[in-house]
DNA sequence: CCTGTAGGTAAGTATTCACTTACGTAAGTA
DNA sequence: TACTTACGTAAGTGAATACTTACCTACAGG
Protein backbone atom coordinates (compact mmCIF):
# COMPACT_ATOMS: atom_id res chain seq x y z
CA UNK A 1 0.00 0.00 0.00
CA UNK A 2 2.66 2.36 0.97
CA UNK A 3 4.06 1.78 -2.77
CA UNK A 4 0.85 2.18 -4.76
CA UNK A 5 0.22 5.33 -2.35
CA UNK A 6 4.05 6.57 -3.68
CA UNK A 7 2.63 5.50 -7.36
CA UNK A 8 -0.25 7.70 -7.05
CA UNK A 9 1.81 10.69 -7.03
CA UNK A 10 3.51 9.94 -10.19
CA UNK A 11 5.71 7.55 -11.82
CA UNK A 12 9.06 5.94 -10.21
CA UNK A 13 11.76 4.23 -10.64
CA UNK A 14 12.18 1.43 -8.56
CA UNK A 15 15.16 2.96 -6.92
CA UNK A 16 13.21 5.94 -5.86
CA UNK A 17 10.49 3.96 -4.36
CA UNK A 18 13.02 1.94 -2.02
CA UNK A 19 15.16 5.12 -1.37
CA UNK A 20 11.90 6.13 0.54
CA UNK A 21 11.36 3.27 2.24
CA UNK A 22 12.60 1.31 4.76
CA UNK A 23 13.08 -1.68 3.09
CA UNK A 24 15.53 -2.94 0.10
CA UNK A 25 15.35 -2.40 -3.50
CA UNK A 26 14.57 -5.72 -4.03
CA UNK A 27 11.91 -6.20 -1.76
CA UNK A 28 10.14 -3.62 -3.25
CA UNK A 29 10.57 -4.98 -6.63
CA UNK A 30 9.16 -8.21 -5.01
CA UNK A 31 6.53 -5.80 -4.14
CA UNK A 32 5.63 -4.20 -7.67
CA UNK A 33 5.83 -7.68 -9.24
CA UNK A 34 2.97 -8.42 -6.95
CA UNK A 35 1.39 -5.62 -7.93
CA UNK A 36 1.87 -5.56 -11.04
CA UNK A 37 0.54 -9.51 -11.69
CA UNK A 38 -2.93 -7.99 -9.81
CA UNK A 39 -2.95 -5.39 -12.57
CA UNK A 40 -2.83 -2.08 -10.30
CA UNK A 41 0.21 -0.93 -12.09
CA UNK A 42 2.52 -0.82 -14.90
CA UNK A 43 5.94 -0.59 -15.86
CA UNK A 44 7.78 0.83 -18.85
CA UNK A 45 11.82 0.37 -19.89
CA UNK A 46 13.25 4.39 -19.93
CA UNK A 47 16.52 3.96 -20.49
CA UNK A 48 18.46 1.86 -18.29
CA UNK A 49 15.12 2.67 -15.52
CA UNK A 50 11.92 1.20 -15.28
CA UNK A 51 9.01 3.82 -14.59
CA UNK A 52 6.67 2.15 -12.64
CA UNK A 53 2.88 4.02 -12.47
CA UNK A 54 -0.24 3.18 -11.33
CA UNK A 55 -2.98 1.73 -13.65
CA UNK A 56 -6.10 3.24 -13.75
CA UNK A 57 -7.91 0.32 -15.31
CA UNK A 58 -6.68 -1.81 -13.22
CA UNK A 59 -7.14 0.09 -9.81
CA UNK A 60 -11.02 0.75 -11.23
CA UNK A 61 -11.59 -2.86 -11.22
CA UNK A 62 -10.32 -3.56 -7.51
CA UNK A 63 -12.20 -0.66 -6.42
CA UNK A 64 -15.40 -1.58 -8.54
CA UNK A 65 -15.08 -5.34 -6.76
CA UNK A 66 -14.94 -3.90 -3.03
CA UNK A 67 -18.22 -1.20 -3.90
CA UNK A 68 -19.84 -4.56 -5.13
CA UNK A 69 -18.91 -5.97 -1.68
CA UNK A 70 -19.81 -3.79 0.39
CA UNK A 71 -22.49 -3.10 -1.06
CA UNK A 72 -23.76 -6.43 -1.03
CA UNK A 73 -22.71 -7.30 1.98
CA UNK A 74 -24.80 -3.85 3.13
CA UNK A 75 -27.68 -4.51 0.81
CA UNK A 76 -27.56 -8.06 2.88
CA UNK A 77 -27.94 -7.24 6.23
CA UNK A 78 -30.41 -4.54 6.01
CA UNK A 79 -32.95 -6.57 4.54
CA UNK A 80 -32.14 -9.16 6.92
CA UNK A 81 -32.77 -7.02 9.25
CA UNK A 82 -36.39 -5.93 8.49
CA UNK A 83 -37.07 -9.31 8.37
CA UNK A 84 -35.74 -10.87 11.36
CA UNK A 85 -37.83 -14.04 10.94
CA UNK A 86 -35.69 -16.94 8.88
CA UNK A 87 -32.20 -17.82 8.68
CA UNK A 88 -32.60 -18.25 12.49
CA UNK A 89 -33.55 -20.82 15.39
CA UNK A 90 -32.76 -23.38 13.48
CA UNK A 91 -29.70 -26.03 12.89
CA UNK A 92 -28.67 -27.19 15.60
CA UNK A 93 -29.27 -31.14 15.47
CA UNK A 94 -26.28 -33.03 14.08
CA UNK A 95 -27.15 -36.27 11.81
CA UNK A 96 -28.60 -38.03 13.72
CA UNK A 97 -26.72 -39.50 16.89
CA UNK A 98 -23.60 -39.06 15.03
CA UNK A 99 -21.36 -39.32 18.37
CA UNK A 100 -17.95 -37.77 17.16
CA UNK A 101 -16.53 -35.45 18.92
CA UNK A 102 -16.00 -32.56 16.45
CA UNK A 103 -14.05 -33.75 14.14
CA UNK A 104 -12.09 -32.14 11.55
CA UNK A 105 -12.09 -31.97 7.86
CA UNK A 106 -8.81 -31.27 5.78
CA UNK A 107 -6.11 -32.42 8.08
CA UNK A 108 -4.17 -35.16 6.76
CA UNK A 109 -0.93 -34.48 8.84
CA UNK B 1 -13.77 -12.53 3.91
CA UNK B 2 -15.68 -15.81 3.68
CA UNK B 3 -17.24 -15.32 6.77
CA UNK B 4 -17.74 -11.40 6.56
CA UNK B 5 -19.73 -12.43 3.22
CA UNK B 6 -21.63 -15.52 5.11
CA UNK B 7 -22.81 -13.02 8.07
CA UNK B 8 -24.32 -10.68 5.04
CA UNK B 9 -26.85 -12.82 4.36
CA UNK B 10 -28.02 -12.13 8.22
CA UNK B 11 -26.87 -13.39 11.26
CA UNK B 12 -25.36 -16.58 12.53
CA UNK B 13 -24.61 -18.56 15.29
CA UNK B 14 -20.72 -20.13 15.53
CA UNK B 15 -21.41 -23.53 14.50
CA UNK B 16 -23.25 -22.89 11.46
CA UNK B 17 -20.52 -20.79 10.58
CA UNK B 18 -17.94 -23.51 10.67
CA UNK B 19 -20.46 -25.74 9.53
CA UNK B 20 -20.12 -24.37 6.04
CA UNK B 21 -16.52 -23.98 5.93
CA UNK B 22 -13.48 -25.88 5.18
CA UNK B 23 -11.81 -25.30 8.84
CA UNK B 24 -12.21 -26.19 12.33
CA UNK B 25 -15.10 -24.11 14.65
CA UNK B 26 -12.01 -22.70 16.82
CA UNK B 27 -10.44 -21.36 13.52
CA UNK B 28 -14.27 -19.86 13.23
CA UNK B 29 -13.93 -18.35 16.31
CA UNK B 30 -10.57 -16.61 16.30
CA UNK B 31 -11.25 -15.05 12.86
CA UNK B 32 -14.85 -13.76 14.71
CA UNK B 33 -12.51 -12.46 17.23
CA UNK B 34 -10.19 -10.50 14.79
CA UNK B 35 -13.84 -9.25 12.71
CA UNK B 36 -14.86 -8.25 16.33
CA UNK B 37 -12.02 -6.32 17.40
CA UNK B 38 -11.77 -4.61 14.05
CA UNK B 39 -15.53 -3.35 14.68
CA UNK B 40 -16.69 -5.55 11.89
CA UNK B 41 -19.30 -7.93 13.63
CA UNK B 42 -20.66 -8.00 17.19
CA UNK B 43 -21.98 -10.50 18.93
CA UNK B 44 -25.11 -11.51 21.28
CA UNK B 45 -25.65 -13.79 23.83
CA UNK B 46 -28.86 -16.28 22.57
CA UNK B 47 -29.30 -18.83 25.01
CA UNK B 48 -26.27 -20.96 25.08
CA UNK B 49 -25.43 -20.04 21.24
CA UNK B 50 -23.65 -16.84 20.44
CA UNK B 51 -24.99 -15.15 17.48
CA UNK B 52 -23.08 -12.96 15.34
CA UNK B 53 -23.94 -10.06 12.69
CA UNK B 54 -22.54 -7.79 10.57
CA UNK B 55 -21.72 -4.28 12.46
CA UNK B 56 -22.99 -1.78 9.69
CA UNK B 57 -21.29 0.97 11.53
CA UNK B 58 -18.02 -0.41 11.39
CA UNK B 59 -18.41 -1.66 8.29
CA UNK B 60 -19.33 1.79 7.05
CA UNK B 61 -16.09 3.22 8.50
CA UNK B 62 -13.70 0.60 6.41
CA UNK B 63 -15.73 1.27 3.15
CA UNK B 64 -14.90 5.50 3.55
CA UNK B 65 -11.55 4.38 4.47
CA UNK B 66 -11.05 2.36 1.21
CA UNK B 67 -13.21 4.95 -0.76
CA UNK B 68 -10.64 7.68 0.27
CA UNK B 69 -7.90 5.72 -0.43
CA UNK B 70 -9.19 5.20 -4.60
CA UNK B 71 -10.37 8.90 -4.41
CA UNK B 72 -7.12 9.76 -3.57
CA UNK B 73 -4.86 7.97 -5.41
CA UNK B 74 -6.76 8.17 -8.47
CA UNK B 75 -6.95 12.23 -8.17
CA UNK B 76 -3.18 12.66 -7.81
CA UNK B 77 -2.85 10.13 -10.63
CA UNK B 78 -4.97 12.12 -13.47
CA UNK B 79 -3.68 15.10 -11.94
CA UNK B 80 0.26 13.93 -12.62
CA UNK B 81 -0.94 12.67 -15.85
CA UNK B 82 -2.03 15.96 -16.90
CA UNK B 83 1.23 17.62 -16.35
CA UNK B 84 3.87 15.00 -17.10
CA UNK B 85 6.93 17.79 -16.22
CA UNK B 86 8.38 17.34 -13.04
CA UNK B 87 8.46 14.49 -11.01
CA UNK B 88 10.97 12.50 -13.49
CA UNK B 89 13.85 12.75 -14.85
CA UNK B 90 15.95 12.97 -11.59
CA UNK B 91 16.99 11.45 -8.53
CA UNK B 92 19.85 8.84 -9.84
CA UNK B 93 23.07 10.77 -8.84
CA UNK B 94 24.17 9.50 -5.31
CA UNK B 95 25.53 11.01 -2.43
CA UNK B 96 29.02 11.58 -4.65
CA UNK B 97 31.21 8.99 -4.63
CA UNK B 98 29.14 7.14 -1.86
CA UNK B 99 31.25 3.88 -3.01
CA UNK B 100 28.91 1.09 -0.69
CA UNK B 101 27.47 -1.64 -3.03
CA UNK B 102 24.15 -1.36 -2.26
CA UNK B 103 23.55 -1.55 1.40
CA UNK B 104 20.27 -1.78 3.43
CA UNK B 105 18.96 0.34 6.48
CA UNK B 106 16.83 -1.51 8.85
CA UNK B 107 18.69 -5.17 9.41
CA UNK B 108 20.31 -5.72 12.78
CA UNK B 109 20.04 -9.27 12.88
C1' DC C 1 -27.61 -32.72 39.69
C1' DC C 2 -26.10 -34.84 35.36
C1' DT C 3 -25.61 -34.65 30.59
C1' DG C 4 -25.13 -32.62 26.13
C1' DT C 5 -24.65 -28.57 23.19
C1' DA C 6 -22.07 -24.10 22.29
C1' DG C 7 -18.25 -21.70 22.22
C1' DG C 8 -14.02 -19.18 23.99
C1' DT C 9 -9.00 -19.75 24.79
C1' DA C 10 -4.24 -21.90 25.33
C1' DA C 11 -0.54 -24.31 23.29
C1' DG C 12 1.78 -26.33 19.56
C1' DT C 13 2.86 -26.65 14.63
C1' DA C 14 2.91 -26.13 9.53
C1' DT C 15 2.52 -22.80 6.12
C1' DT C 16 2.98 -18.44 4.31
C1' DC C 17 5.10 -13.96 4.07
C1' DA C 18 8.33 -10.35 3.83
C1' DC C 19 12.92 -9.51 3.75
C1' DT C 20 17.86 -10.06 3.06
C1' DT C 21 22.14 -11.16 0.44
C1' DA C 22 24.09 -12.76 -3.77
C1' DC C 23 24.10 -13.02 -8.60
C1' DG C 24 23.17 -12.28 -13.39
C1' DT C 25 21.71 -9.25 -17.30
C1' DA C 26 20.54 -4.95 -20.11
C1' DA C 27 21.46 -0.30 -21.31
C1' DG C 28 23.88 3.80 -21.32
C1' DT C 29 28.81 6.07 -21.04
C1' DA C 30 33.74 6.88 -21.28
C1' DT D 1 35.66 -2.94 -24.80
C1' DA D 2 35.35 -1.86 -19.95
C1' DC D 3 32.67 0.25 -16.31
C1' DT D 4 28.64 1.72 -13.93
C1' DT D 5 23.84 2.15 -12.84
C1' DA D 6 19.35 -0.05 -12.58
C1' DC D 7 16.83 -4.11 -12.03
C1' DG D 8 15.04 -8.70 -11.79
C1' DT D 9 15.31 -13.17 -9.63
C1' DA D 10 17.02 -17.17 -6.76
C1' DA D 11 17.91 -18.93 -2.32
C1' DG D 12 17.76 -18.72 2.50
C1' DT D 13 15.70 -17.23 6.93
C1' DG D 14 13.00 -15.26 10.82
C1' DA D 15 8.59 -13.72 11.96
C1' DA D 16 3.83 -13.71 11.41
C1' DT D 17 -0.38 -16.37 10.26
C1' DA D 18 -3.75 -19.75 10.24
C1' DC D 19 -4.81 -23.82 11.69
C1' DT D 20 -5.31 -27.94 14.90
C1' DT D 21 -6.23 -30.46 19.32
C1' DA D 22 -7.17 -30.16 24.14
C1' DC D 23 -9.40 -27.96 27.84
C1' DC D 24 -12.67 -25.39 30.41
C1' DT D 25 -16.86 -22.72 31.40
C1' DA D 26 -21.97 -21.42 30.56
C1' DC D 27 -26.54 -22.44 29.73
C1' DA D 28 -30.69 -25.70 28.97
C1' DG D 29 -33.32 -29.70 29.79
C1' DG D 30 -34.26 -34.31 31.72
Amino acid sequence: MAIFQKLAAGPLAVNELARAMPVSRPAVSQHLKVLKDAGLVRDSQQGTRRLYRLDPEGVARLRAHFDQMWTRAMGAFKQAAEKPEEENRHGQRRGRGSRQKERSRKSVH
